[in-house]
Formats: C-alpha cells, sequence, structure tokens
DNA sequence: TTTTACATTTTTGAATGCAAAATCTGGGAT
DNA sequence: ATCCCAGATTTTGCATTCAAAAATGTAAAA
C-alpha cells in the first residue's frame, strides 16, 4: 500500500467519525487492520496532524482532534475566503462546458430538495462547490480548499436543518449558479460569503463544538 | 530533538536554498547533520511534501519542490486571498495598541526605504503583512498564510526592484496602514490584492521558474 | 566506438527491536 | 473508604535491520 493510500485511508476513518473526536488513535489496531506497521502508520499521522485531523501528544500518542466552536468559526471564516477566491477565479475561466454541468448538477440537487432528500441535496450541493473550486484552475487553491472543507465537513454536511433555512439555502444556489452563468465574478464572490456565512450560522447554532460524544446522525429537523 | 524540530531545521534548509529547488534530499547526509537516525527524518519529509516544499518520487527518494510560473501563479493568488481575507478580518478585530506597533513597523520601514536598504525593508515589509495576519486572529488563516508565503518567500523577499516599483510600493504600504487605522476592511482587502499583483507581476517578470540553478542572491536594480 | 545485457552496489521503504516514558495496578497509610 | 506511591505493564519514539527496487558499473557484442 502506497503512503497516500495510507494517509487517505485514515482520513477517511477520522471523517467517517469512525474514531470520534478526542478519542485515542489505537496505533497497533489500525497497524492491523491495514496489514501495515508502524513505521508507516506513524508517517501518515504526523501527515495528518500537519493538517489539523490528528493531535499528537509527545510520548503520549495521537488522538482525532477535537473542534471547537472556535476552531469551527475559523475554518469557516478561511472556507469563505478561499470560495469566494474560487467564485472569482472560477468566472473568468469557466467554460461553458463546465457551466453546463454546474446547471445540470444544480437541477439534480433541486430535485433532492423537492424529495426532502437531504443526503442526496448534501451529496449535489458538495459537488457544486467543488466544480466552482475545480473551475478556478488553481489547484493550490482547490488543495487547501480539500483541506479546510474536510475538517468542517462533517459539520457542514451533517447538520440538521429547517424548512426554512433550507429553502433560503436553495435559493442562494440559484443565485449561485446565475451569478456563474453571467460570470459575475464579484457577485459570485458575495453570494458565496452569505451563503457560507449562512451555513455557519446554521452549524454554530445547532452547538457543534465536537466533543467525544457528539451524534453524528444525520437528523432532519 | 522534537518531531516538530526537526521539521522546522529541514523547511529552513529547503528555505535558504541550501538544497536548492529539484535537487535530491541526501537522506544520509541529513541524518548526521541532525543527529538523528533516518525515521524521523522520513516522518518530516513526508509533512513537508505534504506542505509543498518535498516532491516525494516512489522509490526514487525526495526532491526540493521545484515550482513553475503556474505554481508561483497560483500561489500568489492564493495568497492575495488570504491576505484579503485578514485584512477585512484585521479591521474588525485589531486593537489600537496592534495598529500602533504596526505603525511604528511602518516607520522603521519607510526609513529603510530612505536608506536603501532592501535587506532590511524587506524584513519590515514581512514583518508588517505578518502582523496584520496575526491580527486577523484566526489560527486557522495564520497557518495557511505562512505555508503558502513559505513557498514564495525567495521569490517574493528576493527580487530585485526597479526605483520605480519600491516607490509605488511604499506607497501601497502608507494606503494600507492609513485603511488599517480606519479600520476600512474593504478598502484594505483592495489595497492588499492590488499590491500583491504588483508584487506578482515583479515575480514573474523577473523569470522566477524555479530551476536547479536558480540565483538567488539579492540583487539591487 | 557505441550499445546492450548482466552483475554489483546503493538507496529506498517497511518491519522489528530496544530504551525511555507514560499508564495501570495493587497494597499500605491515613 | 480514600488517597498515595512503588512495581509491573503497556505504549511511545527512535535506531537498526532487512528485503526490494533503482542506480551504477562492467564487459561483451554490434
Amino acid at each position: 500500500m502506497l503512503h497516500e493510500e495510507v494517509v487517505g485511508r485514515i482520513r477517511a476513518i477520522l471523517l467517517d467519525g469512525e474514531i470520534p473526536p478526542g478519542a485515542r488513535i489505537p496505533e497497533r489496531e489500525l497497524c492491523e487492520r491495514l496489514e501495515i506497521s508502524r513505521t508507516p502508520l506513524r508517517e501518515a499521522l504526523k501527515v495528518l496532524a500537519a493538517e489539523g485531523l490528528v493531535q499528537l501528544l509527545p510520548h503520549r500518542g495521537s488522538r482525532a482532534a477535537k473542534l471547537t466552536d472556535k476552531d469551527m468559526r475559523d475554518l469557516f471564516e478561511v472556507c469563505q475566503g478561499l470560495e469566494a477566491l474560487a467564485g472569482e477565479l472560477a468566472c473568468e475561466r469557466i467554460t461553458d462546458a463546465e457551466i453546463d454541468e454546474i446547471a445540470a448538477a444544480h437541477a439534480a440537487m433541486v430535485l433532492h430538495y423537492r424529495d426532502g432528500d437531504l443526503i442526496q441535496y448534501y451529496r449535489g450541493n458538495r459537488a457544486i462547490h467543488e466544480a466552482i473550486v475545480t473551475a478556478a484552475g488553481n489547484p493550490v487553491l482547490a488543495g487547501l480548499y480539500t483541506s479546510v472543507t474536510a475538517r468542517i465537513r462533517r459539520a457542514r454536511y451533517v447538520t440538521p436543518m429547517t424548512p426554512q433555512r433550507w429553502a433560503l439555502a436553495v435559493k442562494e444556489h440559484d443565485a449561485i449558479l446565475n451569478a456563474l452563468q453571467r460570470r459575475d465574478g464579484a457577485g459570485l464572490s458575495h453570494i458565496l460569503r452569505a451563503h457560507l456565512r449562512h451555513k455557519r450560522e446554521e452549524v454554530l447554532q445547532a452547538g457543534f463544538a465536537e466533543t467525544e460524544g457528539t451524534d453524528l446522525t444525520l437528523r432532519i429537523a
């Protein structure tokens, strides 16, 4: 198994919440499960620690990082900045074909909204945001975006929504698509910020400071 | 020696250009120099690879990452976004005392400009940009900023300047301080973007694609 | 002289072993 | 019963070792 694959698999385990925030990461156990020895596992943990997903305590092992409200706020703030930038750049560089793809994804997402299928809605939502970042044509930006969103993913995409908020989010997405189609960078940037600000408020209101026992089951309000 | 220290020391070696971009990283040699064994060294290299400073080639060792013009453009673009965000947040959160400190640093920097001391000027310049990012009060943002700027540092702070460009940069810094003092987030964000855009143009015009032989001696035009 | 095939050496990536640190356990004092 | 401390156990962090892959060198053939 390649180094990057090890990192990826552990990242997935953490993001799935299989090892909940704050819990110790059982080295020996993970080694057996991934069928690798401690050396490559520990290399991966150091990388994930640099990413902020793992917390290393000298001589006391590693734990799945726990996010405080402040961390969450900070991450959302940065995420806003990155998406705003991505929106501007995307408007300069996006091709017609890419816009069409996003429009299609948008339409599909709206259908999921109509169906009240929050999981599929979130999935489509995420794909759209990622497509915009990709369209920005800046791999450095894309990399940072991936790493920042990974850390808030569980909060962002597993927060219950009221019908009002959900309706607002869909309306914002209409505006996002519209700005993209008009290639209105400033406008898109502005809408994306507002969209994320609202999302952040939802998440923080939901009291999302991660603790050992944070329940991450998807609930629909 | 602690893990973070190992990472830091190797990072410094790379940023100093002691191992030039594209050059192989001599594992054995670094081990002897840092007086550590290969295991912790390799852990550090993987972390630095995730940061983008090191390139890992499976079964062929690691090299100091080489930056293409495109990489440089992408990094500057992201850096602009991060500084713009930092500027906005700083205006919301900065204390009077912090503003005074930045004003003092600014005054000192202007003196170095008058003296024609580019090295000291750059040093002061960097301190100001970092102080703004710190004043934003967002450690996640600060972390990304550090990592992005690290990668372009050598280009950003080791590019020759024409008297015209230098004068413009100083003028922009006046505007930056002014916006900060007025706590004009939008204005500061705008100026910072322009400032970095100009810097990027300088750097790219200087033909900064990093190659094995890139001469990083500080030249004053 | 250049090229190709092969053997040797070097380097890489990962497993194992070992010393130091931390955690756990149980018995005795308060 | 609770608290505390000494010994045992586990876990961590690093050095070393080992197998596999790549690089290098050599010699024969074109």
